[in-house]
DNA sequence: CATGAATGAGAATTCATTCAT
DNA sequence: TATGAATGAATTCTCATTCAT
C-alpha cells in the first residue's frame, strides 16, 4: 500500500523549512549577507548543510525567500499602520515611527534588507520590499497632497528620500551605536520630525503626533 | 654609471599608480566592491596583477586608498560649497545639489562609496568620508539654527537623515534609472526641496535657491 | 529521521584522514618538504584539495602532524630498544642499528624529518623529534659513564654527534646510493662501529654486539 | 674608434660581480636558502635586481657559484690543515677543530652549505663541497689505517659520519644556542674528542692534540 | 651596462554545491 | 529524507625573470 504523508509529517517538514528560513534572518542579522555562509545557516537551524539544499535549490533562492518573508511581514505591519484612520500627517508619522522602532531592534538585519548588495535574486527580493515600502509612503504623501495637508511635490522622490532618511538616521555611522532606550527614543523622534517636516513643509512640534503602538 | 630616474619615468610611474586607482573606481562603479577583483582592476588599468601588488600591499589597502581619494575629492568640493557666502539655507541647498549632481553621474560608485560593505580597511575609509560629509552638513544646520533660519533640532541626526535622503533619492530603486538630463534635473530638485523643507521646517518654493555650479 | 554516523562511516573517515597523513609522508619522501604541495598530497591520497582542508586547518598543521606521527613512531621504536636489558654499549649499538635500518629504507623522508627546513610549525615538531631521540641516546651514554663502560664525556654533545653521524652516514652523499641489501648492511655496520667507538672510546670489533631485530 | 675596456672598468665589474657573490653569503647566512630572494641579494649588494641578472643567468647559478666559492675557500683551509706534518690523529684533530671553529662563527651559513636543500644546481655545488671535505677526511683516515694508528674501518663511511657528527654537534638543536666563547670552545672540544675516538677507536684525553690556529 | 617596474605562472585557501550512505 | 564529507573552481598574493629607459 502506498505510503501517504501524514499531516504530522507535513508539519515537521514545514517546521524544518521554516527553521532554515528563520536561521537565515538570524545569521544575516549577525554578520550581514556578505558574511552569511550556507554552513552557518545550517548550523543555526540545527540541520545539516545538505538539508538546506533539500529545501532550497540554491543559496540565492534561500536568501531571497527568507528576505522576502521578512519583508512581507514588515510591509504588512506598515500597511496596517498606513491604512488607519487619521490625517495623512498622522499616518505618515506613525509609519515612520513603526519602521524606525522595528529597525532599531535589528539594525544589522534592517540594513541588510534595505541596502546590502547580494546576489541578483536577493537584490530582486529587496527591490520588491523597498518598492512596497515606497508605495505605501507614496500613497500617504499623495493623500496628503490631495487633502491640501502637504505642498505639491514629487511623491515618488519624496518617498525614496524618506526611506533613505530614516535608514541612514538609524543605521548610519553618524547615529551613535547606543542601545540606550532613551537615546533610541530621542533619535527616532528626531528622525520623525525631520521626515514630517520634509514632507509637510512646515514646522512640526515634537510629539505633535502620538507615537504608534509597536507590535512584534 | 648609475641609472637615475628621469622626470619622464617618474611621470609614467605616477601615471601607472593613478591608472590603477582610477581602475578601481571604474571597476567598483561597474560591479561594486563585492564583485571587484584584483584581476579585474589590473585588466582595467592595463597592467598585470603583479603590478598592482608592486604599488599596493594588499587589495584592502588599494581599495581603501581609491575610496579615500575619491572621498576626499567629494569632501573638498562640498566643503568649498558650504564655505561660500550666503544664508544657511542657500548653502545647504547648494551642498545637496552639488552632491546630488555628482552622485547621479556615477550612481553605482556613489552607492559603493556610501554604503556597500567591504573589507574593514575600506569600511574605515568610508566612515571618514561619511563623517566628513555629515560634519559639513551638521555645521550648516547649526549655523541655520543659530541664525534663527532653522527650527531647533538635533543637528547630528538631521545631517544623517539628509545624507540618507539624498543617497536613497538618487541611487535607490525608487528613483527612475533614467540618465536623461531633464529627469535627473527634476529629480535633484525634488530631493533638494525635500531636504530643505526637512531642515528648515517650512515650505520651500522650487528654485528658491539658485543651483550651484557643478565642477568636475 | 536523523542520520547517525555508523561505525563503517567512522572507519572511512579515519581512513581518509590517515590516507592524507600517509600521503604527506609519501610526497615528502619523494620531493621533500620544499617541493611538497597540498595539491600533490591530495592527489597522492586520492582526494580533492578541499578534502585536505576539511581535515586539517592549514598546510603547516597537516605537515606538522604527519611529521609528528612519524616521529613518534620512530621514537617509540627506539625507546623500546633502549629500554631493553643489557650493557650500555649493547643498547647503544642496538639503537644505532635500528635507527639506521629504518632510515635507510626511506632516506629522503628521514632526511626531511631530521634536517630539512620548513614552516615554523613543522620545525617545532622536528625539534620535539630530535630532542626525544637525543634524550634517549643521552640516557644510554649517561648509563654507560655511570657503569664505567664509557669514558667521561659531555653526554649531550655526544648524543648530538651520534645523531649527526648516523644521519650523515646514511643520507649524506658520501654514502653510496645503493639499496643493495648487502651494501646497506655493511654500511650500517660501519656506522655502528664508528658510533660505538666514538662513545666507548675503544676498539669495537665488528659484530661484537648482536644486531637488534628490526620491526616495521 | 672602437671602445676598449680599460683595466679600471674591468676591476669595477669584477667588484660588482663579487659584491653580489658576497651578498649571497650574507643573505643565506641570515635567512638560509629557503628565505633568500634575489631582491634581497641585490639590496645587500647595493645593486639593482636587473644587475644581478646581468652577471648571472639565474638564481640557481648565482647561488651555486656563491656556494662553490665559499666552499672552495673552506676546502682550501682544511686541505692546508690536513697537509701539515704530523700523525694522522693530530691532523684529523686539527681538521675537525678548524672546521668546527669556522662553522660556529656562521652556523646558519655552514648549515645551509652542508645540508639545506635547494635547487638542483645548488645541491650539485653542495655535493662537490661535501665530497671534497669527505675526501680530505677519508685521506687522513686512510693514512692512519696504513700507519697502524687507526683500526681497520670503511674510510668513506667514517668520513661521512665525521662530517655529520660535527655538523650536528654544532648546528643541531641539541647544542645550546649559546654564543658564549667558553661554551663554544668546550663544545668544539667535546666534538673533537668524539670524532677522534670514533676514528682512532681509543680513549682520547681532552687536549691531547694542540688546537689548530684558526685563520679567517 | 645599470636600473627597477612589470610580468604572470603558481601556490594556499575558501565555500557553494553534490552525492553516497 | 537527512546527513556532512567531498569536491574543485575561484581568488588573493609571491617572486623569479624580463626589458624599456
Amino acid at each position: 500500500m502506498a505510503y501517504r504523508r501524514t499531516e504530522r509529517v507535513e508539519k515537521v517538514l514545514r517546521d524544518k523549512r521554516e527553521r532554515i528560513l528563520h536561521a537565515v534572518r538570524a545569521v544575516v542579522g549577525e554578520v550581514g549577507f556578505r558574511g552569511a555562509q550556507v554552513a552557518m545557516v545550517a548550523d543555526a537551524a540545527g540541520v545539516a548543510v545538505g538539508t538546506v539544499y533539500q529545501h532550497f535549490p540554491s543559496k540565492a533562492e534561500l536568501f531571497a525567500e527568507a528576505l522576502g518573508l521578512n519583508a512581507q511581514h514588515e510591509i504588512d505591519v506598515m500597511a496596517a499602520v498606513v491604512a488607519a484612520e487619521g490625517s495623512a500627517a498622522t499616518r505618515l508619522a506613525a509609519a515612520v515611527r513603526v519602521f524606525a522602532y522595528r529597525a532599531v531592534e535589528a539594525r544589522r538585519l534592517a540594513y541588510a534588507m534595505m541596502a546590502e548588495p547580494a546576489e541578483p535574486a536577493v537584490d530582486a527580493a529587496r527591490l520588491v520590499y523597498r518598492g512596497a515600502i515606497g508605495e505605501l509612503l507614496e500613497g500617504v504623501i499623495r493623500d496628503g497632497i490631495a487633502a491640501g495637508e502637504f505642498p505639491e511635490q514629487d511623491p515618488r522622490a519624496s518617498a525614496a528620500c524618506l526611506v533613505g532618511a530614516f535608514m541612514e538616521g538609524l543605521v548610519g555611522p553618524l547615529a551613535p551605536g547606543s542601545s540606550d532606550v532613551s537615546d533610541t527614543r530621542a533619535l527616532v523622534e528626531a528622525i520623525s520630525v525631520f521626515c514630517l517636516q520634509a514632507v509637510a513643509g512646515q514646522r512640526v512640534a515634537a510629539h505633535a503626533y502620538p507615537a504608534a503602538e509597536v507590535k512584534a
